[in-house]
DNA sequence: ATAGAGTTTATCGCATAACGATAGAAAGCC
DNA sequence: GGCTTTCTATCGTTATGCGATAAACTCTAT
C-alpha cells in the first residue's frame, strides 16, 4: 500500500470535512462541464421539440444561469438554434456532424459496406449493420427495402441486444459468463408475446446462435418483424458489429427465413470480420 | 446594430487590465471546455480513425494534460473507446445518439417523413431532404433507389449550397441580398466543368428557381448526377428545407428530369411547407 | 393604462474546478 | 542494456465557470 508513500504529510489533520467536496464525480479529470452541456442537448428530443430557457433549466435540473451559460455556449457552437422572437431553442442539423464523423472514420463501416450492399442487392430485403452498447444495440448502417419503411428505425435507434437478432448474435461470440453479464444488467421484458425474456430461455439462445453462427428473432419486439443475423468479429475474435436481414413475417416462413437468408449473413459477416 | 455582438463594453473606465484577459473568447457565458470537448472528437475522422494521447494532442492544439482530461472525460461519457492494450482512442457508436435526437425531435422530418416516402415509392429513385447551415447544405433524410447505390452521401453529410439543386432551391425563397450574402461567403469553385460557380451566373441561377419554384443541378459535384429541388417555406415563409430528387444523367434527359420530376417535388415541398 | 406574474438578459464577487507543468511509470526501440 | 517516447498521476495556482441577483422585457388581465 503506502510503502511509496513518500510523506503522508502534505494534509493529515487537514481534511475537515474528508468526502465532502472530494473531486469525485466520475474521477479527478473529469470536466464536469462536458456532461452539462450534452445534458442540455439532450434535454431536447420527441416529447421536447423546442424548449425555452427556463424548461431548459427545469429538464437538466440546473438553475438558470447554468442553463443560460450552457445554451449560450451551445448556441454558439452552432448545435442550438434560437428563434429570436419566440426566444425558444432547438437542436440544428449540425447535431449530425458527429454521428458523421464516427460513420466515416470507422473501419467497420468502411470494410462492411460493399458487403452490405451486396446483400441488399441480392436479397432486395432490409439489411443492417449494427454495433453494440453495453445491453443495446445501435443501427449504424441500414440499407431498406423498398416493401417495408420502417420509419421508426432509423440510424442510431437503439434496441435491447437480448432481443433482437443481431445483438443475440454478438453475445453468442462473447464468454458466456460475459454474455450474461450483459443479460443481467439488461432490463428483461417481454416487448410482444413472442418475446424470449428469461435468462436461462436467453442462456439457451445464445448457446444455440453459437453453435449455429447465426441468430434468428420472430417478432420479438415489433410483430410482424422476423430478423436474422451473424456476428462480426475482430482481429482477436471478439465481437465488433453484427450483419442482419430483416423481412416481413408475412412473406417468409420461419424456415424460410433460415434456408434462404442464414448462410449469406453469415458469409457477409465472415468477410467483414478480422478473426 | 451588431445584436449578436456582446458588446465590447462601452463602460469606458472599469476594466484596470481591460484588453488583456478580456474573458472574450465568444462572449462572457462562453463555456470554453464544450468547445474543446468537440474540438477532440471532431480531431477523429476520414483522416484520423484512431489517435493516441499525444496524437490527439497534437491535432487538437491542446497540451498533453487538456488532451488526458478531455479524452478522459469523453471516454467516461461514452463518446470515445480506449484500447486498453494500444492506449488508442476511437470514436464509438454512441457519438449517433445526438443526431438520433435530432432527427425524432424535428418537425420538419415529421411532416416531411410520409411525403418523401411516398415520393420515393412513386419515382423509385433517391429522395432527399436537406437543411441548410450557412452555405452548406446538409443532408438529413435518405431514400436510396436501388439502382445507384451511393455510398458517399449518407446523413450528414454536407455540400456546398451553391452547387446543388436543394441549396439553390433554398436560397430561391431568400430576398435576393440575403442570398447573395450566402453565395459571397461561399468558396465558389468548380467542382466539374458544369459547375456553375460564378457569380453572377449563380445570381441569374437563383432568380430562374425563384420563379419557376424548383432548382436543378446537372454534374455540378459528381459527373453522372442530376438533381430537381424545390424549397420547403416555415410559417414565414422562409425556407426550411428542401426536398430533392437525384438520378442519374444516363438515365434521363435534362427535359426529362424536369418533366417527370418537377411537378411531384413541387407537390412533396409543397406539402410540407406550412407557409 | 397599469399592475403583476413570468419571462429573458446582464452583472459581479467568490470559490472551486479546470488548468498546465512536471515527475514517475510503462512501453517501445535501437 | 540504455534510450526515446508515450502514458499516468499528482499538485499548487488562478483563471474560469458558478449562481445569486437585479434589470429589462413580454404578455395578460383588469
Amino acid at each position: 500500500m503506502s510503502l511509496t508513500e513518500p510523506r503522508a504529510d502534505e494534509a493529515p489533520a487537514a481534511r475537515p470535512d474528508a468526502g465532502k467536496s472530494t473531486r469525485d464525480k466520475g474521477g479527478a479529470l473529469m470536466v464536469n462541464s462536458v456532461e452539462k452541456a450534452f445534458r442540455v442537448l439532450y434535454a431536447f428530443g420527441r416529447q421536447h421539440q423546442t424548449l425555452n430557457l427556463s424548461q431548459v433549466a427545469a429538464e437538466t435540473g440546473m438553475d438558470l444561469s447554468a442553463a443560460q451559460r450552457f445554451t449560450h455556449t451551445l448556441t454558439r457552437l452552432g448545435y442550438l438554434h434560437k428563434d429570436a422572437e419566440t426566444k425558444r431553442f432547438e437542436l440544428t442539423a449540425k447535431t449530425l456532424d458527429l454521428g458523421y464523423h464516427f460513420i466515416r472514420g470507422s473501419r467497420l463501416v468502411d470494410r462492411a459496406m460493399p458487403y452490405l450492399m451486396h446483400l441488399s442487392k441480392e436479397t432486395e430485403e432490409t439489411v443492417n449493420l449494427t454495433m453494440r452498447d453495453a445491453t443495446e444495440i445501435i443501427f449504424v448502417s441500414r440499407f431498406l427495402s423498398r416493401h417495408v419503411l420502417n420509419t421508426d428505425v432509423i440510424i442510431g435507434t437503439r434496441m435491447p441486444a437480448y432481443c433482437t437478432a443481431p445483438g443475440i448474435a454478438m453475445l453468442s461470440r462473447l464468454p458466456e459468463d460475459e454474455a450474461m453479464a450483459v443479460i443481467d444488467a439488461s432490463d428483461l421484458k417481454a416487448y410482444t408475446p413472442s418475446t424470449t425474456w428469461q435468462r436461462e430461455a436467453l442462456r439457451e439462445k445464445i448457446r444455440q446462435a453459437a453453435a449455429q453462427g447465426y441468430a434468428t428473432a420472430f417478432e420479438e419486439v415489433y410483430l410482424g418483424d422476423a430478423s436474422i443475423a451473424a456476428p462480426i468479429l475482430d482481429h482477436r475474435g471478439r465481437p465488433e458489429g453484427a450483419v442482419n436481414v430483416a423481412v416481413s413475417c408475412s412473406r417468409y416462413s420461419r424456415d424460410d427465413v433460415v434456408t434462404r437468408f442464414s448462410a449469406l449473413v453469415i458469409a457477409a459477416a465472415h468477410a467483414v470480420s478480422r478473426v
